[in-house]
DNA sequence: CCATGCTCATTAGCTAAGCTAAGGACCGTG
DNA sequence: CACGGTCCTTAGCTTAGCTAATGAGCATGG
């Protein structure tokens, strides 16, 4: 049992270390494949979220993306300079706003949706579809970890 | 044919946007985890990096972590500070210089290397074996994309 | 030996994004 | 009404990513 363990926590450190590894380079990689004047990650995760869930107050989108709301409240500056998302005072709540994808948004949205050019998906058509099992199961388990 | 490689390039976008979404909610997890004064994501890729390897310019270390030699001095220098790296001028090129693991620097990742309370490494442990494997899998995938 | 083109690391300047602390407006409750 | 709590934003700081520029140094050819 001990021995079981110990093994298990070596495991894990070490797949601790080569996830992050993994992580940082891939990240790197595809953030260095974005075209100029795209979205970044963090602009695109959010309007996502935002898009999916129809409309969110700063809070609830910053709880959603795990990020602080000083954070969140910069992201969407940015979505908002460039009209792709909107703000309109809460119903009932005078501290509150209420953050919504514009039409432009939900066309960036859908665009990304289905960017055909985009280098990352190329490169994922390019592996096996075991492999691409792989991530899309790995990605459904660091969702869960995050989640916590 | 035509119709498999829709599926395919429908699968592989799906899958990017699924994997970007996991992974920058999974890294911020993860940086949200890390104890105040602890190294960060880039300085601890970089130290692994310098121990693993050695020694390197500059240039070398910035080419394998996947950045751009400005980011690098700034993320060395961090790492000097404190004195995890050394720099050496190299012995044939007054241009260059070398950089290395300091004692403290060795420390620093040999403790990385077992780091038993950390947050994720905790996490992981509480995955099941396959799980794990799925993780690592996608490790390696993911760095063998981010490779190009 | 000299001129030239190239390479190296660093600095400068900018952007983005992460955090904590603080401030002012607003809400809910006793 | 007073008070405690919540909301979003601003302020201030840090880190890290980029491009452009700079000065030192190297390699090569004449």
């Amino acid at each position: 049992m001990e021995r079981v363990m110990t093994t298990e926590r070596t495991t894990a450190e070490t797949l601790a270390k080569t996830l992050r590894d993994a992580i940082i380079r891939f990240s790197r990689r595809v953030r260095q494949a974005r075209p100029v004047g795209d979205l970044t990650f963090s602009q695109l995760s959010a309007l996502t979220s935002l898009q999916l869930a129809g409309a969110l107050t700063p809070r609830e989108l910053a709880d959603m993306e795990r990020v602080q709301p000083p954070t969140m409240t910069k992201i969407v500056g940015k979505l908002e300079e460039r009209g792709l998302v909107a703000r309109t005072p809460h119903p009932t709540d005078g501290r509150q706003v209420i953050l919504a994808a514009t039409d432009e948004g939900r066309a960036v949205y859908a665009f990304n949706e289905r960017a055909r050019n985009e280098w990352l998906a190329v490169e994922l058509e390019r592996l096996t579809p075991e492999e691409r099992e792989t991530l899309a199961r790995a990605a459904e388990i660091m969702q869960r970890v995050a989640r916590g």
